[in-house]
RNA sequence: GCGCUCGUAGCUCAAUGGAUAGAGCAUUUGACUACGGAUCAAAAGGUUAGGGGUUCGAGUCCCUUCGAGCGCGCCA
């Protein structure tokens, strides 16, 4: 049995049987929220209160009187207004409460009640076509979520569902043959993965001859070609390095053990068809075999079908996801599938998971998850371009924030040795980017805004990365064993320090709330919340000045905060460095 | 036309159905013989797009109007 670090829900736990009590049944909510008149406020009498007939505010006062679970949790606790009850926290309480989260390597954050094992389908970029933009938000958001279920104690199973099949192969393989394997694999391995794929498709648009080509090598691929698969796998690695390089500057987890593309899922697709028949639901329209899952309209509000086969007999991406589904949960055994994919596709998803229901593919206890994001708009509000209108390629996109980062540092902080000056650049550049993308509510689109995101100000990640610093500094200075710090019991104080204490001891809940939407989102606001409590601390409590006691059980709290720090910003896939 | 998502301060964003809707930027005003001022404290800024409804209580849930973005049968 896990600790409960964070405050409110102990109080929740404990006020809870007095709410029973006084409403004459059980499972009442407390409604505990956080309050900027007490340190928390229990809201629940209202509710109780319509349901008994009762006036709010006598209610209030019999749930006051009923709870006798609060000595040693609460200071006070009164009835408020209408009937809110505001609660503060007893000091000493609270500092017992950080000396066990001190002691505890997971900072309080509790394990999963219920341990799954969860398939995380993000990034996916095309084979032969460069890493851009639109890429960016899958990967991150994708990596902090695997992250962040890892760490409470998930099987988590990454898939990167990479576009290395289907039709452009053809003229990929083609193209690569005109121009003969290592000359072609010099050109690809240089990084234009691009240039390969436009002029392999100006060559499929002009040329009559090289489309026919084109379609003949398609056969060969799926037919298993010996020469061709050689050829076919010669492109995939040599995108996949490419993919890899990105991987590793923006520092995300994927690896090649992680790839799990379309062509994967080849043998499964007939079955996926068979399947559907067997159970009845395919059905034949337009020479397409589909399937209608109900409530879907067309433009003239006729039945929307799910195309699994092509009236040519190929199949399509939602023959393959359907594929994917079947494996993801009969040979894996996943219970749940997250889908970290753009808005835009919702739709089809939606579709895919209603067909896969149908045929019983996707049943209790597993489920899957449409974790949808928005696009990342530039100023204009338009979706960001690069200047000559093309996506903006994530390599680039890596590379300024680097300099953009050293800029700063190299400005703010010249004492900087120049060795380290790169290394922190790269914290503070890839972390800037990172965080952007993961502080607003994933499902909006958001404007992308280098000065703000590297703004030292604000919710962003240099502001958290500093206050860390900060803390590292005083530690420098310190003299003290970090480590020793971790079993006093801090003294809570000042009513920054109690500030401090409330948000270091909500890491738990942060996490738990995160986890619940898959919003990362929130995870930031806690740390930005963490960090300015930290700021207002460190403003008005001197730590090295003060006399013994005080200063030990301020550098534990200091010590505190910076791991939290740490491995909250860990959690999001972004690294503290110790200067800055 | 239908569907999905969104609409909150000048700008960028928060707000598990709870009291007086919060931050940052920009603006204004304070605090630098500094544990890292890369900061802090404060002021000002709102009919939560409009209108109905449910509820003890609505930015949040429902209906509706307006506006924006994205989807809507053989690309993935």
């Amino acid at each position: 049995m896990n600790h409960v670090a964070d405050p409110l829900v102990t109080l929740a736990a404990r006020l809870a049987p007095a709410f029973e009590a006084v409403a004459g049944r059980t499972g009442v909510d407390p409604v505990v929220r956080p309050s900027d008149r007490a340190d928390a406020q229990a809201n629940g009498a209202l509710a109780v209160a319509k349901e008994i007939g009762k006036s709010p505010r006598e209610v209030a006062d019999a749930v006051v009187a009923a709870a006798n679970g609060l000595q040693g949790v609460c200071a006070s606790i009164e009835v408020a207004g209408p009937g809110f009850l505001n609660i503060v926290f007893d000091n000493a309480f609270l500092g017992g409460e950080l000396a066990k989260v001190a002691a505890d390597d997971r900072l309080g954050v509790s394990l999963a009640q219920r341990t799954r094992k969860i398939v995380v389908d993000y990034s996916a970029p095309n084979v032969a076509k460069e890493m851009h933009v639109g890429h960016l938000r899958t990967t991150v958001i994708g990596d902090a979520l695997v992250r962040m279920l890892e760490f409470v104690g998930h099987e988590v199973i990454r898939e990167n569902h990479i576009g290395d099949w289907g039709t452009p192969f053809g003229m990929l393989i083609e193209h690569l043959l005109d121009l003969g394997e290592t000359e072609a694999a010099d050109h690809l391995s240089l990084g234009d993965l691009d240039g390969f794929y436009k002029q392999a498709r100006a060559k499929f648009d002009a040329s009559d001859e090289f489309k026919e080509r084109a379609r003949a090598r398609v056969v060969l691929l799926q037919g298993g070609d010996g020469e061709t698969s050689r050829l076919w796998k010669l492109l995939v690695g040599l995108s996949t390095r490419h993919f890899n390089a990105v991987y590793d500057r923006l520092g995300v987890l994927l690896t090649d053990h992680d790839l799990m593309g379309e062509s994967a899922y080849n043998d499964l697709l007939p079955q996926v068809i068979e399947r559907l028949d067997k159970l009845g639901l395919l059905q034949e329209s337009d020479g397409a075999d589909v399937v209608f899952p109900p409530g879907y309209t067309n433009r003239d509000g006729d039945p929307l079908p799910l195309i699994v086969q092509k009236g040519k007999g190929g199949f399509n991406y939602a023959t393959s996801d359907l594929a994917c589904v079947i494996d993801r949960v009969e040979r894996l055994g996943a219970d749940l599938l997250l889908y970290v994919v753009g808005a835009p596709q919702a739709q089809h998803l939606s579709m895919v998971f209603d067909v896969a229901r149908m045929a019983g593919w996707l049943s209790e206890p597993s489920e899957a998850v449409h974790v949808a994001f928005g696009s990342v708009l530039g100023s204009d509000r338009k979706m960001l371009k690069s200047r000559s209108g093309e996506p903006l390629k994530f390599i680039d996109l890596l590379d300024e924030s680097l300099t953009r980062a050293e800029a700063a540092i190299a400005e703010k902080n010249p004492d900087l040795a120049v060795e380290d000056r790169l290394a922190v650049a790269r914290m503070i550049g890839i972390g800037a980017v990172k965080y952007a993308d993961l502080s607003t509510d994933r499902v909006r689109d958001y404007v992308f805004d280098w000065d703000r995101m590297l703004s030292f100000d604000g919710n962003t990640a240099p502001y958290l990365q500093y206050a860390h610093a900060r803390i590292c500094s005083i530690f420098r200075r310190a003299e003290v064993d970090r480590t020793s710090l971790r079993s006093i019991v801090p003294v809570i104080a000042e009513p920054q320090e109690k500030v401090l204490a409330l948000a270091a001891l909500g890491f738990d809940s942060a996490v738990a709330d995160t986890l619940d939407k898959y919003s990362p989102h929130r995870l930031c606001t806690y740390l930005y919340d963490l960090a300015t409590a930290f700021t207002s601390f460190y403003e008005h409590c001197p730590v090295l000045k003060a006399d013994d006691e005080v200063r030990r059980s301020r550098l534990a709290l200091c010590d505190l905060t910076a791991r939290v720090m740490e491995r909250g910003l860990g959690l999001l896939g972004i690294d503290s460095p110790e200067q800055m």
